[in-house]
DNA sequence: AAAGCGCGCAACCGCCGGTCT
DNA sequence: GAGACCGGCGGTTGCGCGCTT
């Protein structure tokens, strides 16, 4: 079919805008309003076309544009949408009050692509260029147990930590996930495509990396029991000869401890699951989630990570019955700028795109 | 001082989907 | 149902500007 395009017409002015054109066509828009952008022109006294005229006016002359350089929270918000949309920049800039799509775009083409790419990141997929990733949250899950294992830490203390623990642990499963090439066994939706959702930043991922640095070194000490009251379910040669991390999604993580609750010290277990895909019976999370849960006698908290199917393809349904029960304790890991669960479950973007 | 270069950004172009006739 | 119209979107281009050599 197709159709000539509106500024196939001669005479038509193209190129920048000059002020009085400005001026004509915020004048006009004020005291009218758009209406046809075919008809605009003439009637607005312009020698341009509709199309250019639109674009004008929606780009920048709109009274509500934000000019000025992006927030950091601003990036972060493209980084974490983009991850998520690919290059829907005008649903990105729903989602940023003020900025326009073709801003946006701009500023990924020209800042955040070479950022990414800086980073080893494919801006498209955001995946990463080598496989460095594969023994990441082998490496954290040990390095976090073991630093548990060094201190001291009240019973509140272990299960805040244990808690964040499994939240990042959560979250570099499923990036692990999307990492893994299609060729695998896993079982994966068809229509999973295969640059989606990818709700650990690059940033993040970042920083969990460089934190490995610092810890690296120390992983592969031997935990001295004494110093953690544990009823031995878990310790360091145990994870690491037992825990599948590569393995996704069949991986589960039980790891149990005691604890003293009181002066009395009386001891009581408690959990710390993470599991995948919601296939735990007992879980109250439909198929689709990585859960995340701890509990104690005097509280019970849980978290649940990003969906391990492409939230394109997520059963609406799924996502309003988990509402009430993400209630994670973002503060355990908002300092290490993780994406917070909660917030994720609450965006409206979220429920928008499943 | 001038040429070369890269960057940022406004604007254009082509295509697509929805609506109307 | 087919074609025209329209608005919107994403990719690309080209110009202006600042920095470097």
């Amino acid at each position: 079919m197709g159709r000539s395009p509106c500024c196939d017409e001669s005479g038509l002015k193209k190129g920048p805008w000059t002020p009085e054109e400005d001026q004509k066509l915020v004048k006009y828009i004020q005291k009218h309003g758009h209406g046809s952008w075919r008809a605009l022109p003439k009637l607005a006294g312009l020698n341009r076309c509709g199309k250019s005229c639109r674009l004008r006016w929606t780009n920048y002359l709109r009274p509500d544009i934000k000019r000025g350089k992006f927030s950091p929270e601003e990036e972060q918000t493209i980084l974490n949408l983009h991850s998520i949309l690919g290059n829907k920049w005008s649903a990105i800039a729903t989602h940023l009050p003020g900025r326009t799509d073709n801003e946006i775009k701009n500023f990924w083409n020209t800042h955040l692509k070479k950022k990414l790419i800086q980073m080893g990141f494919d801006p498209m997929t955001h995946r990463p260029r080598t496989d460095i990733f594969s023994s990441l949250p082998h490496l954290i899950a040990l390095a976090n147990l073991k630093e548990l294992m060094d201190h001291q830490l009240s019973w509140e203390e272990q299960a805040l930590k244990l808690q964040s623990e499994a939240v990042q642990i959560a979250k570099i499963q499923y990036l692990q996930y999307l990492l893994q090439p299609t060729t695998t066994t896993s079982p994966q939706p068809i229509s999973m495509p295969p640059c989606t959702s990818n709700n650990i930043s690059d940033l993040e991922a970042l920083n969990l990396l460089n934190s490995l640095s610092s810890i690296k070194d120390n992983i592969h000490q031997t935990p001295n029991p004494s110093q953690f009251e544990t009823n031995n379910d878990i310790n360091i040669q145990t994870l690491n000869e037992s825990v599948p991390f590569a393995c996704l999604p069949e991986l589960q993580i039980p790891c149990s401890f005691s604890c003293p609750l009181d002066s009395e010290n009386m001891f009581q277990a408690s959990t710390m699951t993470v599991l995948s895909q919601g296939e735990n019976s007992n879980s109250p999370h439909s198929p689709g989630f990585l859960t995340a849960s701890s509990s104690s006698p005097t509280s019970s908290s849980h978290i649940i990570a990003p969906p391990l199917t492409d939230p394109m393809t997520t059963n609406n349904n799924s996502i309003n019955n988990n509402q009430g029960d993400a209630c994670s304790t973002s503060s355990s890991y908002g300092g290490l700028g993780l994406w917070p669960v909660d917030c994720l479950l609450e965006d409206p973007l979220f429920h928008e795109i499943a």
